[in-house]
DNA sequence: GCTGAAGGCGAACGACCGTGCTATCAATGC
DNA sequence: GCATTGATAGCACGGTCGTTCGCCTTCAGC
């Protein structure tokens, strides 16, 4: 890797940390040389704008995601085991900037347009289909309802992160853990093939 | 209401439209004024400091938010009724800039420690509480099981709630109504008494 | 109708914003 | 080992930020 890569790696991983405290908006340029021993202009020669910025940052984050929560759940066994694996890995990563980043962007730019908001819509989607996806092969397996919309399980999910985010970041509420757990069982049971 | 007042309530009313897009962290003075033909200084003047608006501004929100979702309902009968029309209410808000703006600032401030966060902490448990006492008053009509926890159906409402302002607003899925709704029916179910 | 208070304006402040330009320095390719 | 490219720094620009201050106008109480 080249140095300007190097540095350039560097500015987000630092940038998605502080992003997913203070959101995109609260990102500066200033503040995130500063915190790197950068000068303001040198920082700024690796993006040519704070948008393409954002962008990256929100692509460094996806990848840091995908490594963190999905990646290691596709190793298991396909089908619910593997459902419980995402899940598990979603979970613990309540404090990982990467996915707190996507919880208060995709809040913070719900209402304004642009390559930004595009973006998090693009991503919401790719997580999405890969929750559907491991569904459907829960499916195949027999351990999920035929009838049961593939789909509708995942926004069901993600609910459910929504509300552990929430819960666990801004009240910090002990309880938390549990509460996901059960919500995240039930939703499991709701989707088991009906006896009859 | 003397006049002062008046363009106090004028520029809150305002500022929870602006602060609802944007957040309340996009929310600036300068062009807050511009928006309802006034000088800066003479709209600083309500408010002696950001942060003071800030918090107004989500007292006003919260007043909005009462007006509109959670008094209506407790008209409705106790029990499930009166769940039931929270719930309507609170869907048909999902375009209610009170309503969105607690959602952004809770994920906005989670990790902002001061007085802003706090009165979001503090609104949410309220918020919680009376969801919690609806509840209770199903438990007693025999609607709902004893063994059930309030608060946790509490949390759990809230998460299907989150999920139905993050897909309509950032997806604008049109699924979403559909989705909550049942997300909605599978609480109420899950609450019921149990048969045994 | 006068007087005191309150509401609102304009100008200004220092700080910081994103963004250019130019110069310097280090790394890279031959 | 030299030339070229790329990475970074310094400085400056026009704007906007939150905030302050002094002045003017409008209102309320008597």
């Amino acid at each position: 890797m080249s140095k300007g890569a190097a540095t350039r790696q560097a500015v987000l991983a630092e940038a998605t940390e502080v992003a997913s405290r203070l959101g995109l908006g609260g990102l500066t340029i200033g503040s995130l040389a500063a915190r790197l021993d950068m000068s303001k202009s040198g920082l700024f020669a690796h993006f040519r704008s704070k948008e393409a910025l954002h962008l990256q940052v929100l692509g460094y984050a996806k990848d840091a995601f995908t490594a963190e929560v999905v990646r290691p759940a596709l190793r298991a066994p396909r089908g619910e085991a593997r459902m419980r694996a995402l899940f598990e890995n979603w979970m613990n990563s309540v404090n990982v900037a990467a996915a707190c980043l996507f919880v208060s962007a995709s809040t913070e730019f719900d209402d304004q347009p642009g390559p930004v908001r595009d973006q998090l819509v693009a991503d919401h989607r790719d997580l999405s289909d890969a929750i559907a996806q491991i569904f459907r092969t829960g499916i195949a397996e027999g351990q999920f309802d035929e009838a049961a919309d593939p789909e509708r399980f995942a926004h069901d999910l993600h609910s459910v992160m929504l509300g552990a985010f929430h819960a666990r970041r801004l009240l910090n509420d002990p309880r938390t853990e549990t509460w996901t757990r059960q919500a995240f069982e039930a939703l499991l049971d709701a989707a088991r093939p009906k006896p009859d």
